[in-house]
Order: structure tokens, then sequence, then C-alpha cells
DNA sequence: TTTTGAGTTGTTCGA
DNA sequence: GTCGAACAACTCAAA
């Protein structure tokens, strides 16, 4: 019988895995490979987090391999040739995949399926990690949707997403394996050590996918509407990553919470429909990045591009390292640091600070975020920083400029979460703890902070940021100073 | 083709 | 302290 070659891409895992499903239906035995190609990433190769998550999800999806009697083929260098060599090797007659929407991936997809075609090779490309297939996803006009409320409204009236397939019980082995690399030979994590923080809060894998969205079923789901706005609490799902990685699928949590809110009161359905929402959003941020693929490196809007950014590094520097005098913001930056993820909530109130407080382009926050998130996507964060920056789809009022300020107060009530993350000031009483440099001396002296010696004065002032960002909008549109 | 309605997530000001 | 209105007009989607 003739291998089959499963290629894993963003799809770590065996349950609802289209691609692998049809290796296996081949009848014959399956090759499970997966190569470390970071130099066909583009401008986009897998950020510092990513490579420390990818290391472990690897590690993850090798074990769960075994457990079906089979393993992971590691390997390394250009996908084309590492796919045809392998092929060769493996005296393989079908490659599988399921698709990558990033304008690089969809490139080397292509170059993959024509070199192995050459060769005579069956190969078959599978959409197991959308609920929508943006190409078919269309307005009347047959363009694509810039605005996400018809985007979502079209999906909605579409067919329901497939119910998703089991893991296959068994995979049946090639009579002798290809030769593999070790996890380890990849280099894929830290040589000094950063990562603890995101070791303590996260754990790779498809199993650790499937239990966080069954918490977040019975905890958060029926509070979602409020609980996802409290980022010092487990009010969202936090299935950021296991998506990005493809550890669960976006149909297994659509029909896991549709199945949950049966026989509930119309009202979590509500919460649930909220929920079912934003997975609309990574949709449609999909849906935009196969359109529009210039739009990781340009602002979807052209206008935007002579926006006159004047930011200085200082300050962009300020931002990354959590100095900025804003708790909230630098609470943000530090959860980031310190579990290579943020809050969404807080992930909108930093983005806004560095793009409209401190008017640095918004594509320095998007490499930053790149670079520190282990769930760095393509298609997310580009779509949250253009959104931020006012260039992007659906683009917020150019004057909704967030108060760094109101937002702790509202979000952050109790102060739970600057507390957590910015324990210098963390004495000092709720109404202060969001704006420090409005305490009384006294107030400071007596929680022993000096502001400029244990925590940042703010570096700029909301008041003036706000109207410089404004005045900057003004002349983006060509409009005199007020 | 033209027209109409609507648009994730806010802030500030003044009554 | 609370509440509603103004912010400023633009683009997209659909009738």
């Amino acid at each position: 019988m003739a291998n089959s070659i499963i290629w894993f891409r963003h799809d770590l895992r065996l349950a609802d895995n289209p691609a692998l499903l049809a290796a296996v239906e081949q009848g014959g035995p399956v090759v499970p490979v997966y190569t470390w190609s970071p130099e066909d990433e583009g401008e986009w190769p897998p950020g510092a987090a990513s490579r420390w998550w990818l290391h472990y999800a690897l590690a993850a999806l090798d074990a769960d391999l075994r457990k079906l009697g089979s393993r992971l083929i590691i390997r390394t260098g250009r996908t084309v040739e590492t796919l045809v060599a392998l092929v060769r090797e493996a005296k393989a007659t079908a490659v599988f995949w399921n698709h990558r929407y990033e304008p690089a991936a969809v490139q080397i997809a292509k170059d993959v399926e024509n070199a192995l075609r050459r060769q005579g090779l069956c190969v078959g490309e599978f959409h197991g990690n959308l609920l929508f297939d943006p190409r078919v996803t269309l307005n009347r006009q047959g363009g694509p949707f810039q605005v996400f409320t018809p985007y979502w409204k079209h999906c909605l009236s579409a067919p329901e997403p497939e119910l998703p397939k089991p893991a296959p019980g068994r995979l049946s082995r090639p009579r002798q394996w290809p030769s593999s690399l070790s996890l380890d030979a990849l280099r894929l994590l830290p040589t000094i050590k950063w990562a603890e923080g995101i070791a303590e809060t996260w754990v790779p894998g498809e199993r650790s996918a499937s239990d966080r969205l069954t918490r977040f079923i019975e905890k958060a789901l029926s509070d979602y509407s409020t609980g996802r706005d409290r980022p010092e609490k487990t009010g969202t799902s936090r299935l950021s990553p296991d998506l990005r990685w493809g550890h669960i699928s976006p149909r297994q949590v659509w029909h896991a919470v549709k199945r949950s809110t049966r026989r509930q009161s119309p009202r979590v359905a509500k919460q649930a429909e909220g929920y079912l929402r934003q997975l609309g959003w990574r949709e449609f941020a999909h849906h935009l990045l196969v359109h529009f693929p210039h739009t990781p490196e340009e602002p979807l809007r052209p206008m935007f591009a002579r926006f006159p950014w004047n930011g200085s590094s200082e300050h962009l520097r300020a931002w990354q390292h959590a100095r900025t005098g804003y708790p909230l913001v630098d609470a943000g930056m530090r959860e980031l640091w310190h579990t290579g993820w943020m809050h969404n909530r807080v992930r909108m109130v930093v983005a806004s600070f560095l793009v409209k407080h401190l008017l640095v382009p918004w594509q320095e926050g998007a490499r930053w975020f790149w670079d520190t998130l282990v769930d760095g996507d393509l298609a997310n964060n580009t779509l949250g920083w253009q959104w931020c920056a006012g260039c992007g789809a659906d683009a917020a009022p150019y004057f909704r400029i967030f108060n760094p300020v109101l937002q702790g107060r509202k979000f952050d009530p109790d102060g739970g979460y600057v507390r957590r993350w910015v324990p210098e000031i963390a004495g000092l009483a709720d109404k202060h703890l969001h704006e420090p440099w409005a305490a009384k001396a006294t107030d400071l002296a007596e929680c022993c902070i000096r502001l400029g010696r244990d925590y940042a004065e703010p570096i700029v002032d909301h008041a003036e940021a706000r109207t410089r960002a404004l005045k900057a909008y003004d002349r983006l549109r060509g409009r005199p100073d007020r």
C-alpha cells in the first residue's frame, strides 16, 4: 500500500483535521511531517514567543501521534525542497495539507503543489482552519466585504459550518520511518531564560485547548458580555493561541458553544452569539488578509500612508518596556512580556496609546506584538492594529481616543489587574491607582512611592496628547489647524 | 445608477 | 454626580 504524507502547518491537531483524514482515507500508511521553514514566511517568520509555543506544540503533537501508533517527522529547510526530498525518501504517492491564508504561505503551497504534481503525486488541499472560506464569501457585487456587520450577516445566512470530525482511532505506520530531526535541533527555545512566565501560563497542545474550551463554556460563557471586558478575570476563552496554532478548529468551538446553549435560556444564547461573533472577527480578519494581502505592511485606506507620525524611538521603547506612567498601559505591556498574551480590552488601550498618544506608526506596534505574542496571527494582528489606528476596515472614528485612566476605572474598577502587574503602586487607593500622578504627595509617601523613581511619571499628558492626535488627523484630511 | 441607511469596543462638555 | 449630545463626515452594502 502506498504511503501518504500529512503536512502539518497551522493545524497541529488530530481531531477535525481534514487533511489528516484524507491521508487516512487513502488506506495506506501515513507519514506525519512538520517542516520548520522560517525563510519561507516572507516578512513574518514566527516571533520569539511563537517559537517557544511551537516547540512545545510539536512535542505535544508527536506525543499524541504516538498514542495512535505513529510519530511526527521533523524536517527543516526550504519547504519545497524539503517536501520533495521527503516524498522520495518515504516513497509517498500523496501529500495532503490544510490551507493557510497568509500571502507567503499561499505562495509556498502553490509552489509545493506544482513541484509535487510534476513528480506525478496526488495532492490535496483542505479548509480546516476557518468557518467560512474567504474566497467564496463575497458581496453582491462579487467583491470582498469591508464592513464587519454585513460580512457576518452574510456568513450567518450561509449553511452552518459542518460538524467537526473525530480524530482517527489509529494511524498505520510505514514499513520504515524516514529520518527525522530531533525537536531540539530546531533550536526554537530561547537561549536565555525569559520564557518562564509563559511556561507558567500555558500548556501548548490539543488536549489543553480542548480543556480550555470546556472550562470557558462551563465557567464564563453565560456572563461573556460583561466578563470579557474584565482583564483581571478569566472572562474570555483565551483560545487565541490554540486557534492560531490549530490545536482546536473554529468548527469545534462553534459547535461546542452552540451545543452548550441548547435547553438554556435565551439570555445564555445571546451571550453565546456574542462570543461566536468574536470568532466572526477572526474570520473577517482572514477574509481581509486574503483580499488585501498588502495590509500587514500598508494601511488599507491609502490616505493613511501620509499620516504625520512623529513619535520618538524613546517613546516606543517606553511603551515596549512598560514605562509609560499610565498604569493600565504598563500593566498590559507587562502581561504581554510575562505571559506572551494580553487581554483584548487592554490590547485596544495599549494600541490606541502607542498610535494616538505617542504618534508611533501602528506597524511598530504590530511588530512588537508579533514578536511577543504566543497567539501572533498575521490576519488578526493586522486587523487589530489597523482598526485601532483608524486606517483599516470598519475604522473607528478618528476622534475616538481611549483615555487610559477612564478605561482603567471602568474595566479594572477594583484595580486587581493593575496591582497584579504593577505591584510597585499596589498600595495606592483605588481612586488613585489609575492616575498615580494625581495622588497627594502624602498619599504617595505613605506607600513609599516617588514618581520617577519607583514608578514612571506619565510620558505624555493625556489631554495634550489627545489634542495633538486630533490635529494630526485634521492635517491628514487636509484641514487647517483648528 | 443612484440613493439610503448604517457602522465592535469612546470621550468630553455642558446642562 | 448623571445624562444626553456633539464630535465630522466617510465608506460600504444593499435596495
